[in-house]
RNA sequence: GCGGAAGUGCUGGAAUUGGCAGACAGGCAAGACUAAGGAUCUUGUGUCGGAUACGACGUGUGGGUUCAAGUCCCAUCUUCCGCACCA
């Protein structure tokens, strides 16, 4: 009998042991392929890991173990993406500094995953909060400046209340803070913008031609919102004045019957003069304004708008005068703020015009207007159109795009939803901007060489009530000089948001003490692009969207070797808590990975995270679940007591083997690890069947369980096998595709489609000499008698089915 | 409203070029070992009927295609997630 299994004593040993050999230190070596797995660093919260944070990482290390097995060279990274609000305002609430708070927690959350035995190279460990890492974060926004792709802006921008802090688009979430849930109130301030929509079609395009999984494509197509249709000016009537307009349908040209503008829209403050009721407009301007987002929304069923009485426009192709309306549906910040509003093709234009008694007039065939709008574009045929008539809705589109071209009253247009990007927050714990702006030469870029621009040491990092940073209220760190006429200056207070840091530092993992640039060229062509990155899908909208974006942009300044960063992304579910709900303190349904490393082992966690469900889904935990998993690591322990001699696959395990090798290879790479942490378990059973196992087989057995298992298995290796070196220099195992299928199969006989019987037979048999032994076997022998066999069906190796009236 | 994903035993979940539904676990039950077991091992476990043999039914619901459907087609219901007046 040997002893027991006892994580607690061979876990930390195993962590000390790759640590101390540097087993997972990599470096540039053109000998060996290279492979570069990524996982999302975290925020090292003060709550310190959840249970959800071994799940990707967890799959990631099986991958990146399973790859250097296989001979490639590894880099597989870690650091902290440590900016951000809830540390600045722990340590606002606490009174600690920032970079002190960030220090524990980092500490906290590095000895975590050190006791959950990742394969991390920790030499590479980066933070986003060191100078020496946000000195080349600053150094990508001057390149970004530098051409034209950051400038300042002064726009409406999303406020929070509560935080006093500018919001991106992104970060409002139901027209409240997406952190604090307070109300977002529309608030005008000059902030730095990133002018992400010139990537727009890039970013779409690039799509192509990577590994993403299909509903990370999507929500990134979605969220760019690219569609395709026209510009068309229309004129006011009497007046020079063209209002113009952007519609994808401009195939309904003539069924519009009346236009509406935005609130917003410059042509309602030109013309007040001539606005018979500018004043009830003002008021209903105002009342919008006042609106939240999550009013607007709320209210989107129920549509207001006002007539403005005294100008009216001409419908280019008819000559038909229409009303002009003002209505909050439609948005200054898309297209032109103006539409032709067509009731009979478009939900939201019927709905106003029933409101309203508008006239509804059908432009496509194939719907009943009065009723609904008809908007299917598939089917529909033009008619009241003129020339348009008879026409299918693809062929009138090109039709009139033509048309309004050859007019020169319209063109072809592409919109995007996507905005330019918020770049500027007004809080203290981020990258300082590093821009000065001087009374003579307006925004002037820090020289390079005077990179990192520090954080400097406040004595509140609370945001000021004006809604400026921290920052503004150190005189001697704002007042400065211009870098480029040396007159006094005022630096930029603002700093750059959370998404600035994560944008790039998979970038940094490559060469992290690179002092003269963000990365060696070298070690960039070597390494790039991110061979698999997997992350939460919380994150496939924004910050793939983002890091995408930086990435291109540094491509076109020829700084990085591939013009997409990650060629394959992958994303893991929800862990939710054992009442199937998400995890929260408030619930009371939070597990600590803590807890179940003392009471059940690292590698009992990691197998449980594995084993839980299909990692693409959420999960519920089950501490019932973690002890099967432990169960499972026992038995392959106590399979020590069954050794006998000999290095090879006994033959009547042989082919069981064979399978699960290949079961495990394929599924790895699948990200299917429950189903091969299941078939490992079959083949534990086979061996428990047996009541023994071979030299040769445990070693294989070990091998193929150790990137779930790596503690646990490099442990009873150096028990039986220490000749051979550790676990983790071995060979991964190979498997003979003709020794997965077995000689000999069982298939099912049916009759009519209904199993009857079961027979033994070669795989490779006859059709005729299957059919002849099914037909004598006793059960279906008596089932057959004096019927006519109208068919009969076999599937080699699978099944006969026999058809008989 | 639009987009995406998912509905399978008591539970988590397997199985889709259509080919024996329920792998592997958990739970439960019985047995073995034991001073004891909340440890371990063995066996059983979809539902209904039947003592057994066996039979019928069974993958949200209703149709369909097929020798054969969880898988394909049509319709429909439910849940979760994302986006939401983007013209």
């Amino acid at each position: 009998m040997n002893k027991e299994y006892s994580p607690k004593d061979i876990e930390k040993k195993w962590q000390d042991i790759w640590e101390n050999e540097e087993a997972f230190k990599v470096g540039v070596d053109q000998s060996r392929p290279k492979y570069y797995a990524l996982v999302e660093f975290p925020y090292p919260s003060g709550q310190g890991l959840h249970v959800g944070h071994p799940r990707p990482y967890t799959a990631m290390d099986i991958v990146a173990r399973k790859r250097r097995m296989q001979g490639y060279n590894v880099l597989f990274p870690m650091g902290w993406d440590a900016f951000g609000l809830p540390t600045e305002n722990y340590a606002i609430q606490n009174k600690i500094h920032p970079k002190i708070v960030t220090k524990n927690n980092v500490e906290h959350f590095k000895a975590q995953l050190k006791a959950l035995g990742y394969s991390f190279d920790w030499s590479r460990e980066i933070n986003t909060t060191d100078e020496n890492y946000y000195k080349w974060t600053q150094w990508i926004f001057l390149q970004l400046f530098k051409k034209g792709l950051a400038y300042k802006s002064e726009m409406p921008i999303n406020f929070c209340t509560s935080c006093k802090v500018g919001l991106a688009n992104e970060e409002v979430v139901n027209g409240v803070c997406e952190r604090c849930g307070s109300e977002v109130i529309r608030k005008m301030q000059s902030q730095w913008m990133l002018k992400i929509t010139e990537y727009a079609d890039k970013l779409i395009d690039g799509l192509a031609k990577v590994d993403y999984i299909e509903k990370v494509k999507v929500s990134q197509k979605n969220w760019i919102g690219r569609s395709e249709g026209a510009e068309v000016n229309f004129r006011l009537k009497d007046k020079e004045e063209i209002l113009m307009i952007y519609t994808t349908r401009p195939d309904t040209l003539f069924g519009a019957t009346y236009m509406v503008i935005s609130p917003e829209h410059p042509i309602i403050e030109k013309y007040k003069e001539e606005i018979e009721n500018y004043q009830e407009i003002v008021a209903y301007r105002e009342q919008a304004a006042r609106k939240s987002d999550f009013e607007r929304t709320e209210l989107a069923k129920e549509k207001t708008g006002v007539c403005v009485k005294g100008i009216s426009a001409i419908n280019p192709v008819n000559n038909k005068e229409i009303p002009v309306w003002v209505s909050d549906y439609v948005l200054m910040s898309y297209g032109t703020g103006a539409i032709m509003a067509v009731p009979a093709h478009d939900t939201r234009d019927w709905d106003f015009a029933k409101k309203f008694d508008l006239p509804i007039i059908e432009v496509v065939a194939g719907g009943d207007v009065q009723n609904e709008a008809f908007t299917d574009v598939a089917t529909g045929i033009l008619c009241n159109s003129d020339f348009l008539n008879g026409m299918e809705v693809r062929d009138a589109k090109e039709a009139i795009i033509n048309w309004l071209e050859d007019k020169k009253i319209g063109h072809r247009k592409v919109n995007f939803k996507l905005r330019d990007w918020v770049f500027s927050r007004q809080r203290y714990w981020g990258e300082p901007i590093p821009i000065v702006k001087c009374p003579c030469c307006g925004y002037v870029a820090l020289n390079e060489e005077d990179l990192p621009l520090r954080l400097p040491e406040v004595e509140s990092y609370m945001p000021t009530d004006t809604g400026e940073s921290p920052l503004a209220a150190m005189r001697d760190w704002v007042e400065t000089t211009c870098p480029k006429c040396g007159k006094k200056a005022e630096r930029e207070t603002d700093t750059m948001p959370q998404w600035a840091g994560s944008s790039w530092y998979f970038l940094r993992y490559i060469d992290p003490d690179n002092t003269s640039a963000f990365a060696s060229k070298e070690a960039l062509e070597y390494w790039m692009p991110v061979d698999w990155y997997n992350g939460g899908m919380e994150h496939t909208t924004l910050h793939l969207l983002y890091s995408r974006f930086w990435h291109k942009f540094l491509y076109d300044q020829g700084l990085v070797p591939c013009d997409e960063p990650y060629k394959k992304r992958t994303s893991h579910g929800m862990i939710l808590g054992e009442n199937g709900e998400k995890m929260s303190k408030s619930r009371g349904n939070v597990v600590n990975p803590d807890d179940v490393i003392n009471e059940f082992g690292a590698d009992t966690l990691r197998t449980y995270e594995m084993f839980i469900g299909a990692f693409e889904l959420s999960a519920a935990w089950s501490m019932e679940g973690v002890k099967g998993c432990r169960r499972f690591l026992d038995r392959v322990w106590k399979l020590q007591d069954m050794l006998i001699d000999g290095e090879e696959y006994r033959p009547q395990l042989e082919t069981k083997i064979h399978q699960t090798i290949k079961k495990v290879s394929n599924d790895f790479e699948n990200l299917k690890f429950n189903t091969a942490i299941a078939a490992m378990m079959g083949l534990v059973n086979e061996f428990y069947k047996a009541n023994s196992i071979t030299k040769g087989e445990y070693a294989t057995l070990l091998v193929l369980l150790n990137p779930v298992a790596p503690h646990m298995t490099e442990e009873l290796w150096e028990m039986y096998f220490a000749g051979a070196g550790k676990v983790y220099q071995q060979k991964w195992p190979e498997y003979d595709e003709a020794k997965t299928v077995e000689s000999t199969v069982e298939i099912a006989v049916q009759i009519n489609g209904k199993v009857k019987a079961t027979i033994s037979v070669g795989l490779e048999e006859e059709e005729s000499s299957v059919k002849q032994k099914a037909h004598a076997l006793p059960a279906i022998a008596g089932l057959i008698e004096g019927k006519n066999i109208v068919k009969e069906i076999y599937v080699k190796g699978r099944i006969l089915n026999i058809v008989a009236k």
